[in-house]
DNA sequence: ATTTGATAATTTTGTTTAAATAGTCAGTTT
DNA sequence: AAACTGACTATTTAAACAAAATTATCAAAT
Protein backbone atom coordinates (compact mmCIF):
# COMPACT_ATOMS: atom_id res chain seq x y z
CA UNK A 1 0.00 0.00 0.00
CA UNK A 2 1.28 3.14 -0.72
CA UNK A 3 0.41 6.50 1.09
CA UNK A 4 -0.46 9.70 -0.34
CA UNK A 5 2.84 10.93 0.88
CA UNK A 6 4.91 7.81 -1.26
CA UNK A 7 2.97 9.31 -3.99
CA UNK A 8 3.95 13.07 -3.88
CA UNK A 9 8.22 11.89 -3.42
CA UNK A 10 7.36 9.43 -6.75
CA UNK A 11 6.55 12.06 -8.40
CA UNK A 12 8.60 14.45 -7.45
CA UNK A 13 11.34 12.05 -8.42
CA UNK A 14 9.75 12.06 -11.66
CA UNK A 15 9.74 15.76 -11.85
CA UNK A 16 13.43 15.35 -10.98
CA UNK A 17 14.57 13.55 -13.16
CA UNK A 18 13.25 14.67 -16.05
CA UNK A 19 14.56 18.16 -14.90
CA UNK A 20 17.83 16.32 -14.63
CA UNK A 21 17.92 15.11 -18.70
CA UNK A 22 16.29 18.33 -19.69
CA UNK A 23 19.47 20.01 -17.81
CA UNK A 24 22.27 17.85 -18.32
CA UNK A 25 21.22 17.85 -22.51
CA UNK A 26 20.41 22.03 -22.88
CA UNK A 27 21.47 23.15 -19.92
CA UNK A 28 19.80 25.51 -17.33
CA UNK A 29 18.96 29.04 -19.69
CA UNK A 30 17.82 26.52 -22.70
CA UNK A 31 15.47 24.43 -20.57
CA UNK A 32 12.01 26.20 -19.92
CA UNK A 33 9.61 24.70 -17.86
CA UNK A 34 6.85 24.09 -20.78
CA UNK A 35 9.19 21.71 -21.74
CA UNK A 36 9.96 19.90 -18.67
CA UNK A 37 6.14 20.05 -18.00
CA UNK A 38 5.50 18.71 -21.90
CA UNK A 39 8.23 15.33 -21.15
CA UNK A 40 5.64 14.27 -18.37
CA UNK A 41 3.11 15.21 -20.10
CA UNK A 42 2.13 17.63 -16.87
CA UNK A 43 1.12 20.89 -17.17
CA UNK A 44 3.85 23.45 -16.29
CA UNK A 45 1.45 25.34 -13.11
CA UNK A 46 2.11 21.23 -11.78
CA UNK A 47 5.66 22.32 -11.79
CA UNK A 48 4.97 24.95 -9.44
CA UNK A 49 2.95 22.81 -7.44
CA UNK A 50 5.89 21.04 -6.36
CA UNK A 51 8.94 23.58 -6.41
CA UNK A 52 8.66 26.95 -5.91
CA UNK A 53 10.31 27.85 -8.83
CA UNK A 54 12.50 27.11 -11.76
CA UNK A 55 16.10 27.53 -9.83
CA UNK A 56 14.58 25.49 -7.04
CA UNK A 57 14.06 22.75 -9.31
CA UNK A 58 17.91 22.98 -10.77
CA UNK A 59 19.00 23.39 -7.15
CA UNK A 60 17.01 20.20 -5.58
CA UNK A 61 18.80 18.53 -8.62
CA UNK A 62 22.20 19.80 -7.65
CA UNK A 63 21.80 18.51 -4.29
CA UNK A 64 20.59 14.99 -5.32
CA UNK A 65 23.71 14.55 -7.51
CA UNK A 66 25.96 15.86 -4.52
CA UNK A 67 24.11 13.51 -2.26
CA UNK A 68 25.03 10.67 -4.73
CA UNK A 69 28.65 12.33 -5.25
CA UNK A 70 29.64 11.76 -1.27
CA UNK A 71 27.67 8.52 -0.91
CA UNK A 72 29.81 7.32 -4.01
CA UNK A 73 32.98 8.93 -2.26
CA UNK A 74 32.12 7.27 1.46
CA UNK A 75 31.94 3.89 -0.11
CA UNK A 76 35.21 3.88 -1.88
CA UNK A 77 37.04 5.59 1.00
CA UNK A 78 35.41 2.89 3.55
CA UNK A 79 39.00 0.93 2.92
CA UNK A 80 42.19 1.70 1.04
CA UNK A 81 45.29 0.30 1.19
CA UNK A 82 47.39 3.43 1.25
CA UNK A 83 47.13 7.39 1.34
CA UNK A 84 47.61 7.90 -2.34
CA UNK A 85 45.20 5.44 -3.20
CA UNK A 86 42.75 7.50 -1.28
CA UNK A 87 43.64 10.66 -2.50
CA UNK A 88 43.34 8.88 -5.80
CA UNK A 89 39.84 7.67 -5.62
CA UNK A 90 38.47 11.42 -4.91
CA UNK A 91 40.46 12.59 -7.64
CA UNK A 92 38.78 9.23 -10.45
CA UNK A 93 35.20 10.37 -8.37
CA UNK A 94 35.32 13.72 -8.86
CA UNK A 95 36.38 13.25 -12.79
CA UNK A 96 33.74 10.28 -13.47
CA UNK A 97 31.26 13.02 -11.42
CA UNK A 98 32.10 15.80 -13.85
CA UNK A 99 32.44 14.09 -16.87
CA UNK A 100 29.07 11.91 -16.73
CA UNK A 101 27.43 15.30 -15.72
CA UNK A 102 29.19 17.75 -17.77
CA UNK A 103 26.46 19.46 -19.81
CA UNK A 104 24.10 19.99 -16.42
CA UNK A 105 26.84 22.48 -15.16
CA UNK A 106 26.46 24.33 -18.26
CA UNK A 107 24.23 27.00 -15.45
CA UNK A 108 27.80 27.50 -14.06
CA UNK A 109 29.22 29.08 -17.25
CA UNK A 110 26.73 30.99 -17.75
CA UNK A 111 25.95 32.35 -14.45
CA UNK A 112 29.87 32.39 -13.21
CA UNK A 113 30.27 34.11 -10.56
CA UNK A 114 26.83 35.06 -9.21
CA UNK A 115 25.51 31.72 -8.50
CA UNK A 116 22.66 31.37 -5.92
CA UNK A 117 23.91 30.91 -2.55
CA UNK A 118 22.56 27.44 -1.98
CA UNK A 119 24.66 26.33 -4.64
CA UNK A 120 27.78 27.79 -3.20
CA UNK A 121 26.43 25.70 0.33
CA UNK A 122 26.29 22.59 -1.78
CA UNK A 123 29.64 22.81 -3.15
CA UNK A 124 30.69 24.10 0.29
CA UNK A 125 28.84 20.62 1.16
CA UNK A 126 30.92 18.46 -1.15
CA UNK A 127 33.77 20.00 -0.15
CA UNK A 128 33.05 19.54 3.75
CA UNK A 129 32.54 15.99 2.85
CA UNK A 130 35.80 15.67 0.86
CA UNK A 131 37.66 17.23 4.01
CA UNK A 132 35.92 15.00 6.35
CA UNK A 133 37.09 11.41 4.33
CA UNK A 134 40.15 12.71 3.48
CA UNK A 135 41.42 13.72 6.58
CA UNK A 136 40.27 10.66 8.64
CA UNK A 137 42.10 9.05 5.97
CA UNK A 138 45.21 10.50 6.58
CA UNK A 139 44.63 9.87 10.44
CA UNK A 140 44.20 5.78 9.29
CA UNK A 141 47.62 6.05 7.74
CA UNK A 142 49.13 7.91 10.19
CA UNK A 143 47.81 5.37 13.04
CA UNK A 144 49.24 2.67 10.99
CA UNK A 145 52.36 4.23 10.97
CA UNK A 146 52.48 4.85 7.17
CA UNK A 147 52.99 8.74 7.01
CA UNK A 148 54.33 11.10 9.79
CA UNK A 149 52.63 12.50 12.19
CA UNK A 150 50.50 15.31 10.51
CA UNK A 151 49.33 18.31 13.42
CA UNK A 152 46.56 19.15 11.22
CA UNK A 153 44.94 16.83 8.56
CA UNK A 154 42.13 19.18 7.63
CA UNK A 155 44.62 21.89 6.86
CA UNK A 156 46.62 19.71 5.11
CA UNK A 157 43.56 18.11 2.89
CA UNK A 158 42.25 21.79 2.42
CA UNK A 159 45.81 23.03 0.70
CA UNK A 160 45.44 19.74 -1.43
CA UNK A 161 42.22 20.35 -2.68
CA UNK A 162 42.90 23.79 -3.65
CA UNK A 163 46.13 22.78 -5.50
CA UNK A 164 43.97 19.93 -7.23
CA UNK A 165 41.78 23.07 -7.85
CA UNK A 166 44.27 24.84 -9.31
CA UNK A 167 45.37 22.58 -12.30
CA UNK A 168 41.40 22.64 -13.21
CA UNK A 169 41.84 26.58 -13.41
CA UNK A 170 45.03 26.83 -15.19
CA UNK A 171 43.50 24.96 -18.36
CA UNK A 172 40.86 27.28 -18.62
CA UNK A 173 42.81 30.17 -17.87
CA UNK A 174 43.51 32.68 -21.03
CA UNK A 175 40.61 31.07 -22.69
CA UNK A 176 37.19 33.00 -23.16
CA UNK A 177 35.41 30.67 -20.61
CA UNK A 178 35.65 29.63 -16.55
CA UNK A 179 34.65 26.31 -16.69
CA UNK A 180 36.99 23.78 -18.45
CA UNK A 181 36.31 22.61 -21.97
CA UNK A 182 35.30 18.59 -21.87
CA UNK A 183 37.93 18.03 -24.22
CA UNK A 184 40.59 19.22 -21.41
CA UNK A 185 39.10 16.73 -18.70
CA UNK A 186 41.76 13.90 -19.24
CA UNK A 187 44.65 16.31 -19.08
CA UNK A 188 43.51 17.83 -16.12
CA UNK A 189 42.77 14.21 -14.66
CA UNK A 190 46.37 13.35 -16.00
CA UNK A 191 48.14 16.39 -13.97
CA UNK A 192 46.15 15.86 -10.69
CA UNK A 193 47.04 12.63 -10.41
CA UNK A 194 50.96 13.59 -11.15
CA UNK A 195 50.57 16.53 -8.25
CA UNK A 196 49.06 14.15 -6.32
CA UNK A 197 51.73 11.89 -6.36
CA UNK A 198 53.90 14.59 -5.20
CA UNK A 199 52.09 15.75 -2.57
CA UNK A 200 51.53 12.57 -1.06
CA UNK A 201 55.35 11.87 -1.40
CA UNK A 202 55.95 15.56 0.94
CA UNK A 203 53.62 13.79 3.47
CA UNK A 204 56.01 10.72 3.58
CA UNK A 205 58.84 10.31 6.21
CA UNK B 1 74.47 65.35 -26.58
CA UNK B 2 71.42 63.45 -26.48
CA UNK B 3 69.84 62.58 -29.78
CA UNK B 4 66.54 62.98 -30.75
CA UNK B 5 65.55 59.71 -30.45
CA UNK B 6 67.14 59.53 -26.93
CA UNK B 7 64.38 62.34 -26.61
CA UNK B 8 61.11 60.67 -27.73
CA UNK B 9 62.53 57.89 -25.77
CA UNK B 10 62.17 59.85 -22.36
CA UNK B 11 59.15 61.25 -23.61
CA UNK B 12 57.45 57.89 -23.62
CA UNK B 13 58.97 56.93 -20.24
CA UNK B 14 57.12 60.27 -19.19
CA UNK B 15 53.77 58.93 -20.71
CA UNK B 16 54.51 55.35 -19.31
CA UNK B 17 54.76 56.56 -15.94
CA UNK B 18 51.90 58.93 -16.26
CA UNK B 19 49.84 56.47 -17.45
CA UNK B 20 51.04 54.29 -14.77
CA UNK B 21 49.73 56.32 -12.03
CA UNK B 22 46.42 56.81 -13.45
CA UNK B 23 46.05 52.96 -13.86
CA UNK B 24 47.24 52.34 -11.00
CA UNK B 25 44.82 54.50 -8.78
CA UNK B 26 42.03 54.60 -10.61
CA UNK B 27 42.11 51.31 -13.03
CA UNK B 28 41.71 51.07 -16.40
CA UNK B 29 38.33 52.07 -17.36
CA UNK B 30 38.09 55.17 -15.11
CA UNK B 31 41.30 57.11 -16.65
CA UNK B 32 40.88 58.90 -19.74
CA UNK B 33 43.15 59.55 -21.93
CA UNK B 34 42.34 63.13 -21.05
CA UNK B 35 43.64 63.34 -17.95
CA UNK B 36 47.07 61.21 -18.53
CA UNK B 37 47.62 64.09 -20.97
CA UNK B 38 46.61 66.98 -18.69
CA UNK B 39 49.19 65.39 -16.04
CA UNK B 40 51.77 66.16 -18.03
CA UNK B 41 50.01 69.09 -19.58
CA UNK B 42 49.81 67.53 -23.16
CA UNK B 43 47.52 67.47 -25.32
CA UNK B 44 45.75 63.65 -25.80
CA UNK B 45 46.52 64.02 -29.65
CA UNK B 46 50.03 63.36 -28.88
CA UNK B 47 49.56 60.36 -26.81
CA UNK B 48 48.43 59.24 -30.07
CA UNK B 49 51.64 59.97 -31.27
CA UNK B 50 53.37 58.03 -29.21
CA UNK B 51 50.86 55.33 -29.10
CA UNK B 52 48.49 53.88 -31.62
CA UNK B 53 45.43 53.82 -29.07
CA UNK B 54 44.53 53.36 -25.11
CA UNK B 55 44.79 49.62 -24.74
CA UNK B 56 48.33 49.64 -26.48
CA UNK B 57 49.72 52.20 -24.23
CA UNK B 58 48.11 49.79 -20.71
CA UNK B 59 49.93 46.77 -22.48
CA UNK B 60 53.01 49.02 -22.78
CA UNK B 61 53.36 49.58 -19.12
CA UNK B 62 52.81 45.96 -18.08
CA UNK B 63 55.27 45.19 -20.39
CA UNK B 64 57.21 47.37 -18.76
CA UNK B 65 56.40 45.99 -14.94
CA UNK B 66 56.67 42.41 -16.29
CA UNK B 67 60.16 43.07 -17.65
CA UNK B 68 60.72 44.52 -14.02
CA UNK B 69 59.29 41.66 -12.57
CA UNK B 70 61.47 38.59 -14.32
CA UNK B 71 64.68 41.08 -13.75
CA UNK B 72 63.40 40.79 -10.60
CA UNK B 73 63.23 37.10 -10.42
CA UNK B 74 66.48 36.42 -12.33
CA UNK B 75 68.65 38.28 -10.04
CA UNK B 76 67.38 36.54 -6.65
CA UNK B 77 67.30 33.51 -8.30
CA UNK B 78 71.21 33.77 -9.80
CA UNK B 79 72.20 32.18 -6.34
CA UNK B 80 70.15 30.58 -3.34
CA UNK B 81 70.83 27.79 -0.72
CA UNK B 82 68.12 25.60 -1.32
CA UNK B 83 65.42 24.59 -3.65
CA UNK B 84 62.87 25.19 -1.36
CA UNK B 85 64.38 29.12 -0.71
CA UNK B 86 64.75 28.95 -4.43
CA UNK B 87 60.73 28.33 -5.57
CA UNK B 88 59.93 30.69 -1.78
CA UNK B 89 61.68 33.59 -3.54
CA UNK B 90 59.85 33.47 -6.45
CA UNK B 91 56.01 33.21 -4.34
CA UNK B 92 57.37 36.13 -2.69
CA UNK B 93 58.47 38.31 -5.38
CA UNK B 94 55.19 37.61 -7.05
CA UNK B 95 53.26 37.93 -3.82
CA UNK B 96 55.43 41.78 -3.36
CA UNK B 97 54.85 42.53 -7.13
CA UNK B 98 50.56 41.71 -7.18
CA UNK B 99 50.39 44.03 -4.06
CA UNK B 100 52.10 46.81 -5.03
CA UNK B 101 50.49 46.73 -8.28
CA UNK B 102 47.03 45.50 -7.13
CA UNK B 103 45.11 48.56 -8.38
CA UNK B 104 46.95 48.60 -12.00
CA UNK B 105 45.33 45.16 -12.26
CA UNK B 106 41.51 46.68 -12.30
CA UNK B 107 41.34 45.78 -15.88
CA UNK B 108 41.79 42.10 -14.93
CA UNK B 109 38.79 42.23 -12.67
CA UNK B 110 36.33 44.35 -15.09
CA UNK B 111 37.82 42.48 -18.46
CA UNK B 112 37.87 39.27 -16.67
CA UNK B 113 38.28 36.37 -19.63
CA UNK B 114 38.12 38.38 -22.51
CA UNK B 115 41.57 40.16 -22.54
CA UNK B 116 43.34 41.21 -25.57
CA UNK B 117 45.40 38.07 -26.57
CA UNK B 118 48.67 40.56 -26.38
CA UNK B 119 48.29 40.21 -22.19
CA UNK B 120 47.92 36.57 -22.32
CA UNK B 121 51.26 36.83 -24.26
CA UNK B 122 52.72 38.64 -21.59
CA UNK B 123 51.76 36.87 -19.01
CA UNK B 124 52.77 34.00 -20.47
CA UNK B 125 55.90 35.34 -21.32
CA UNK B 126 55.94 36.15 -17.19
CA UNK B 127 54.94 32.09 -16.64
CA UNK B 128 57.47 31.24 -18.87
CA UNK B 129 60.46 33.11 -17.51
CA UNK B 130 59.50 31.24 -14.22
CA UNK B 131 59.54 28.07 -15.67
CA UNK B 132 62.87 28.80 -17.42
CA UNK B 133 64.30 29.95 -13.86
CA UNK B 134 62.84 27.48 -11.49
CA UNK B 135 63.66 24.78 -13.78
CA UNK B 136 67.13 25.58 -13.84
CA UNK B 137 67.23 25.58 -10.03
CA UNK B 138 65.41 22.10 -10.04
CA UNK B 139 68.97 21.00 -12.33
CA UNK B 140 71.34 22.68 -10.25
CA UNK B 141 70.01 20.98 -6.64
CA UNK B 142 69.75 18.01 -8.88
CA UNK B 143 73.42 18.13 -9.98
CA UNK B 144 74.50 18.77 -6.25
CA UNK B 145 72.52 15.75 -5.82
CA UNK B 146 69.81 17.27 -2.96
CA UNK B 147 67.18 16.04 -4.98
CA UNK B 148 66.71 13.09 -6.75
CA UNK B 149 67.09 13.29 -10.32
CA UNK B 150 64.02 14.53 -12.24
CA UNK B 151 63.04 13.66 -15.43
CA UNK B 152 61.44 16.64 -16.69
CA UNK B 153 61.83 19.46 -14.77
CA UNK B 154 59.54 21.90 -16.49
CA UNK B 155 56.95 19.70 -15.86
CA UNK B 156 57.46 19.95 -12.59
CA UNK B 157 57.52 23.76 -12.27
CA UNK B 158 54.77 23.98 -14.35
CA UNK B 159 52.57 21.68 -12.31
CA UNK B 160 53.71 23.59 -8.82
CA UNK B 161 52.96 26.84 -10.82
CA UNK B 162 49.31 25.67 -11.13
CA UNK B 163 49.11 24.44 -8.06
CA UNK B 164 50.30 27.67 -6.00
CA UNK B 165 47.21 28.88 -8.74
CA UNK B 166 44.69 26.79 -7.06
CA UNK B 167 45.45 28.48 -3.36
CA UNK B 168 45.03 31.97 -5.42
CA UNK B 169 41.97 30.63 -7.13
CA UNK B 170 40.33 29.13 -4.25
CA UNK B 171 40.86 32.18 -2.40
CA UNK B 172 38.10 34.17 -4.58
CA UNK B 173 35.79 31.21 -5.92
CA UNK B 174 32.24 31.49 -4.62
CA UNK B 175 32.93 35.36 -4.14
CA UNK B 176 31.93 37.71 -6.90
CA UNK B 177 35.43 38.71 -8.44
CA UNK B 178 37.83 36.62 -9.89
CA UNK B 179 40.97 38.80 -8.45
CA UNK B 180 41.42 38.22 -5.16
CA UNK B 181 40.49 40.81 -2.91
CA UNK B 182 43.50 42.91 -1.24
CA UNK B 183 42.90 41.61 2.01
CA UNK B 184 43.18 37.66 0.98
CA UNK B 185 46.60 38.77 -0.34
CA UNK B 186 48.60 37.69 2.80
CA UNK B 187 46.93 34.54 3.61
CA UNK B 188 47.10 33.35 0.01
CA UNK B 189 50.56 34.19 0.52
CA UNK B 190 50.59 31.95 4.04
CA UNK B 191 49.17 29.00 2.24
CA UNK B 192 51.47 28.98 -0.80
CA UNK B 193 54.51 28.81 0.88
CA UNK B 194 52.68 25.76 3.01
CA UNK B 195 52.08 23.75 -0.06
CA UNK B 196 55.05 24.86 -1.02
CA UNK B 197 56.87 22.92 1.91
CA UNK B 198 55.37 19.89 1.25
CA UNK B 199 55.54 20.50 -2.54
CA UNK B 200 59.54 20.49 -2.49
CA UNK B 201 59.66 17.54 0.37
CA UNK B 202 58.00 15.20 -2.23
CA UNK B 203 60.66 15.82 -4.86
CA UNK B 204 63.31 14.87 -1.80
CA UNK B 205 64.97 11.58 -1.57
C1' DA C 1 -4.99 16.75 -2.54
C1' DT C 2 -3.82 17.08 -7.25
C1' DT C 3 -4.16 19.20 -11.59
C1' DT C 4 -4.94 22.69 -15.26
C1' DG C 5 -6.07 26.73 -18.54
C1' DA C 6 -5.96 31.32 -18.48
C1' DT C 7 -3.65 35.22 -16.97
C1' DA C 8 -0.31 38.18 -14.54
C1' DA C 9 4.49 39.34 -13.54
C1' DT C 10 9.12 39.20 -14.67
C1' DT C 11 13.12 38.57 -17.37
C1' DT C 12 15.41 38.77 -21.65
C1' DT C 13 16.35 40.82 -25.97
C1' DG C 14 16.57 44.37 -29.02
C1' DT C 15 16.27 49.37 -30.23
C1' DT C 16 16.89 54.10 -29.64
C1' DT C 17 19.08 58.06 -27.81
C1' DA C 18 22.34 60.94 -25.33
C1' DA C 19 26.56 61.50 -23.10
C1' DA C 20 31.28 60.34 -22.46
C1' DT C 21 35.34 59.09 -24.27
C1' DA C 22 38.41 57.24 -27.78
C1' DG C 23 40.59 58.28 -31.79
C1' DT C 24 41.80 61.33 -36.26
C1' DC C 25 43.55 65.01 -38.92
C1' DA C 26 44.63 69.41 -41.00
C1' DG C 27 47.42 72.64 -39.71
C1' DT C 28 50.82 75.15 -36.32
C1' DT C 29 55.11 75.39 -33.79
C1' DT C 30 59.78 74.12 -32.93
C1' DA D 1 61.07 67.22 -40.74
C1' DA D 2 59.66 65.97 -36.03
C1' DA D 3 56.84 67.26 -32.26
C1' DC D 4 52.71 69.01 -31.13
C1' DT D 5 47.66 70.86 -30.80
C1' DG D 6 42.61 72.36 -31.35
C1' DA D 7 38.78 71.06 -33.35
C1' DC D 8 36.53 67.50 -35.25
C1' DT D 9 34.58 62.57 -35.96
C1' DA D 10 33.81 57.80 -34.50
C1' DT D 11 32.98 54.58 -30.99
C1' DT D 12 31.63 52.97 -26.70
C1' DT D 13 28.77 53.10 -22.68
C1' DA D 14 24.57 53.86 -20.16
C1' DA D 15 19.88 54.76 -19.75
C1' DA D 16 15.24 54.40 -21.21
C1' DC D 17 11.93 52.11 -23.50
C1' DA D 18 9.23 48.48 -25.97
C1' DA D 19 8.34 43.68 -27.62
C1' DA D 20 8.84 38.93 -27.01
C1' DA D 21 9.72 35.02 -24.32
C1' DT D 22 9.40 32.80 -20.19
C1' DT D 23 8.50 32.42 -15.37
C1' DA D 24 5.13 32.35 -11.93
C1' DT D 25 0.22 32.69 -10.00
C1' DC D 26 -4.52 31.55 -9.19
C1' DA D 27 -9.33 30.51 -9.52
C1' DA D 28 -11.64 26.73 -10.91
C1' DA D 29 -12.00 21.61 -12.14
C1' DT D 30 -11.10 16.78 -11.09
Amino acid sequence: MSSAVDQQDIKREKILEAAYQRFLHYGYSKTTMNEIAGDLSLSKALLYYYFPDKSQLYIAVMRKLAGEYIQNLENELRQFDNLKEAFAAQVDIQHNFIVKNYNFFDFFRVNEQNLPDTIWEIIAEIRRAELVLLSAAIRVEENKGHIKPVENPEQIVDLLIDALHGVRVSAVSHKKVMFPQKEHLEEIHTKRLLLLNIFIKGLMY
